[in-house]
RNA sequence: CGGGGCGUAGCGCAGUCUGGUAGCGCGGCGGUUUUGGGAACCGUAGGUCGUAGGUUCGAAUCCUAUCGCCCCGACCA
């Protein structure tokens, strides 16, 4: 893309109304603009990095065997009331009534619905396993929204939901949610620990949450340092594999790690003193196993080998893809703007051109443009007529790990710049070297 | 929902107390000079002062109502 074309609204002062960084930089970069509390639009660049993250979950969602499928934001009050959430919910629930008259509400989430479907449609155990998911827009209406796409009304959410036959069969597909999360997780640059956590209005026994430290998290967590040190990496996963899964899920939850709501001061303290951290973490998703909890009022049964009918075990798990923006903001970032990691960023790579105009700059300019995009990349090219210092400050606002700069001076030893937006370092190359590093990076992103 | 605050140009703000031609900076547009870390100068466009009533010769300013947004708390992915 070239910038002269696209659309970036960057603003050089803080909006006002933004208290936090995630929140200032995704007004400042272009990337949101707030339509009413809680409620954002995606600007193009918002937008590009939402669909980044998006793709990266559908990708291990599928590669951990679940079923993409699509259900509507909007949702029958009935469906609830056959739950006992219709009441339960409380105010948090937009609820809509139709010209008909009809109640209906828009879906904070999708049990209910997702019960629905299978009861209609799957009888026999022969069906089982299943796990179904999709990436759905949901509204919450929470009493006070604030901190931008950390905590609006309107959410982009992963939500998953497995049916089978047994609790050992559920169990499997709880870890194996979990080892996909890390997985996914990871692929992002993000550091999520799985921690100990409270069910609330969805209700079952055995549920973690994911939560990445970062000062502005709205819950505190207390873990054990020796978590962080823990990482998935490149090793394979067998998704099939029950004690492969088991084995991760062990590895991950048996060191002390949970949020305030379950926190236990004397486990706490049986950690070595050095290793004890209270924290701040911010929740990117949640795992949980309820059971029965809803096949069992809803009627979701299956007929088992013997001919019996047993309702079936059921576990839902989320990932809240338009707060991971601000999560891996928060994350990442330092005081000129956003530093993205390579997964979920943008554009791949930014082209400075120090000198419009110069026929020799904006030539070889054009040349690395092309180049990159020739090698299937996705750069972002500066060619505006403006001066160095503003094209730097935009990049660096705007977070592209990788930049590439060209102007009379580099040209005349036929060299350009590449520069590393976490470490500022700068290294001056010819164009192709560039090109080739920058294709290498992304290589097995 | 309790407490506090704010709505004036795309963004950040002054002006409101004490009523009298609606301002400043950034951004936009045109021009000149500049050109390696958010340039300087000149010119220019852009606002029913959130909305609705009221008081007044006259309201951004005073009064009433209402809507919206932000912050702290309770709540929450």
């Amino acid at each position: 893309m070239r910038l002269s074309r696209y659309f970036l609204p960057v603003l050089k002062e803080n909006p006002a109304e933004a208290q936090i960084v995630s929140h200032r930089y995704m007004l400042r970069a272009g990337m949101i603009r707030q339509q009413a509390a809680g409620i954002y639009s995606w600007l193009p660049l918002g937008f590009k990095v939402l669909r980044r993250i998006e793709q990266i979950v559908h990708e291990e969602q599928q590669r951990a065997g679940h079923i993409p499928m699509l259900m509507p934001t909007l949702q029958p009050a009935d469906l609830w009331r056959e739950s006992g959430r219709y009441d339960d919910y409380g105010e948090e629930m937009l609820r809509i009534t139709d010209r008909h008259k009809r109640d209906m509400l828009y879906g904070p989430t999708n049990e209910e619905m997702i019960t629905d479907i299978f009861r209609a449609h799957i009888s026999s155990y022969k069906d089982l396993p299943l796990t179904l998911y999709h990436v759905q827009w949901k509204f919450r209406d929470e009493i006070r929204p604030r901190f931008g796409v950390m905590r609006g009304r309107e959410f982009l959410m992963k939500d998953g939901y497995n049916f089978d036959l047994t609790k050992a069969d559920a169990l499997h597909a709880y870890n194996r949610h979990l080892v996909s999360y890390l997985r996914t997780y990871e692929r992002m640059g993000l550091q999520a620990l799985p921690m100990r956590a409270d069910s609330g209005p969805i209700g079952g026994d055995n549920t973690h949450e994911f939560l990445v430290l970062a000062d502005t998290g709205e819950s505190e967590v207390y873990y054990d340092s020796a978590v962080t040190d823990i990482r998935l990496g490149a090793r394979a996963i067998d998704y099939d594999d029950h004690a492969q899964c088991q084995a991760v899920m062990e590895e991950f939850t048996a060191l002390y790690a949970r949020t305030d709501e379950t926190h236990d001061p004397a486990a706490f303290a049986a950690i070595p003193a050095a290793r004890q951290r209270m924290a701040r973490g911010i929740e990117v998703g949640q795992i949980f196993y309820f059971g029965t909890k809803y096949s069992e009022p809803m009627g979701a049964t299956v007929v088992t080998a013997d001919g019996g009918r047993v309702p079936v075990h059921m576990g839902s798990h989320g990932i809240g893809v338009s707060r991971l923006l601000g999560a891996i903001i928060e994350a990442s970032h330092d005081d000129k703007g956003i530093i993205w990691p390579e997964g979920v960023t943008p554009f791949h790579c930014g082209i400075v051109n120090l000198k419009q105009g110069d026929a020799g700059t904006d030539a070889a300019c054009m040349e690395v443009y092309t180049a990159l995009k020739a090698r299937g990349l996705d750069p972002l090219y500066d060619d505006r007529d403006e001066r160095a210092g503003a094209k730097f400050a935009t990049m660096d606002l705007i977070g592209l790990p990788w930049r590439i700069t060209a102007g009379p001076r580099g040209l005349a030893s036929g060299k350009v710049e590449l520069t590393c937006r976490r470490t500022g370092l700068t290294e001056e190359m010819p164009a192709p070297d560039a090109i080739e590093r920058i294709a290498a990076i992304y290589k097995d992103i």
